[in-house]
DNA sequence: GCAAAATTATGCGCGCACGCAACTTTGCGT
DNA sequence: ACGCAAAGTTGCGTGCGCGCATAATTTTGC
């Protein structure tokens, strides 16, 4: 890898890492762009030359590379599951990885409804490389169904973090106190399921 | 209904004819807010108190209302009607429509991306009447399931207008000429046909 | 009718996103 | 080692979205 890329994933690292500091210090709401682009040694305008909004930087620090993982989930399952099996453990496994969050990321991220709107976004992230994976396994498939399927496998996954967070977030009145509610995979499992008859009906109409 | 809300509605009705007109006049990017605002006679600051973007007014003038449509023409549908045909038929026919578009309109919407963007981000506005429409017609299912569905639905949607659009406005090369390349109403129910698996085991699965 | 209450319009200010035009750094061939 | 093209960074200016406080307007209660 060269010098360049090099330096530009450590300033995109350095730009995550400081936001997501500054906005458990402070909280959301009080951390301008100017402040992340500081603490980062890089210029206000540089920083939007990497994020396109502010909490893009917040939340990136927690999705990292969620797309990668997808693709690579899916395409690993053994090639005699079915799609659906393939597709729901893949992206169900995304959201059972606790990963290296800091404890407080992802209640801060639930109580800011700016920050709520752009974690869930980052499910449409998914959406792509999840086509491509899916045009990979089941060669039969046209591109516009391998497309529809993974942007509803997209929304259903939205549809759960939504409702996570909605009942994960939702204790203004009493704060400190917040019940999970159910783990994020099994609703993510759970809201999956519905979409499963056209995931099944891909690779195998036959088997069964 | 009272004076206010009828003047709210003209005001509404106003912008996005100004802001639709303004468009077709000088191109969608040159008309700056305070422009729209000073043709309908309005603050500024008022036009953001109606529409959330620029972009927004503009699309509005085309999309109207199609919200209130999809639950409307769902629910018209004969209750011996599978969940899939109801909804099949109640989204394409959204779009099967013309109107009474200018006829550049649709053009203008295909050439700017940051209209395109918006023109397909209103198929979501059809998710949450649709969910409702689906729990009403299927007393059976959760609302979690009508929500994936209904999300489910909104992302075919939007994946065949954004394929409409691309294949339409796709040709900057030589300016004027532009193939449809096939009738959006075709193209929503081709997408929307992945899904029709998951749509028809809810309400018939037994029936077959 | 009229004054209080509720709702809406407006002005102001701030921070953000981004196009544009320099300027600086990096990569690479000679 | 040198220099040039490509890529990246920075400052500047503009328009936008919106929170907030205040004025104008409609509704309500009497």
């Amino acid at each position: 890898m060269s010098l360049r890329e090099r330096k530009k994933q450590a300033t995109r690292e350095a730009l995550r890492a400081a936001a997501l500091r500054l906005a458990l210090e402070r909280g959301a709401g009080n951390v301008r762009v100017e402040e992340i682009a500081e603490a980062a040694g890089v210029s206000p305008r540089t920083y939007n030359n990497y994020f396109p909004s502010r909490e893009h930087a917040i939340v990136a620090a927690i999705t990292a590379d969620r797309a990668a993982h997808v693709a690579a989930a899916v395409a690993a399952r053994p090639a005699g599951t079915g799609l659906g099996d393939a597709v729901v453990d893949a992206v169900a496994g995304l959201y059972a990885d606790p990963g290296d969050h800091p404890p407080g990321a992802l209640l801060m991220i639930a109580t800011s409804s700016a920050l709520r709107a752009c974690y869930v976004d980052t499910a449409a992230a998914i959406e792509a490389p999840l086509a491509d994976a899916i045009v990979e396994r089941c060669r039969g498939v046209d591109r516009l169904t391998a497309e529809v399927l993974s942007a509803g496998v997209g929304a259903a996954a939205r549809v759960a973090l939504r409702q996570w967070l909605h009942t994960t977030g939702a204790a203004p009145s009493m704060p400190g106190f917040v019940v999970p509610s159910g783990s994020l995979p099994d609703l993510v499992r759970a809201a999956l399921t519905p979409l499963r008859p056209a995931l099944d009906a891909i690779d195998g109409p036959v088997t069964r």
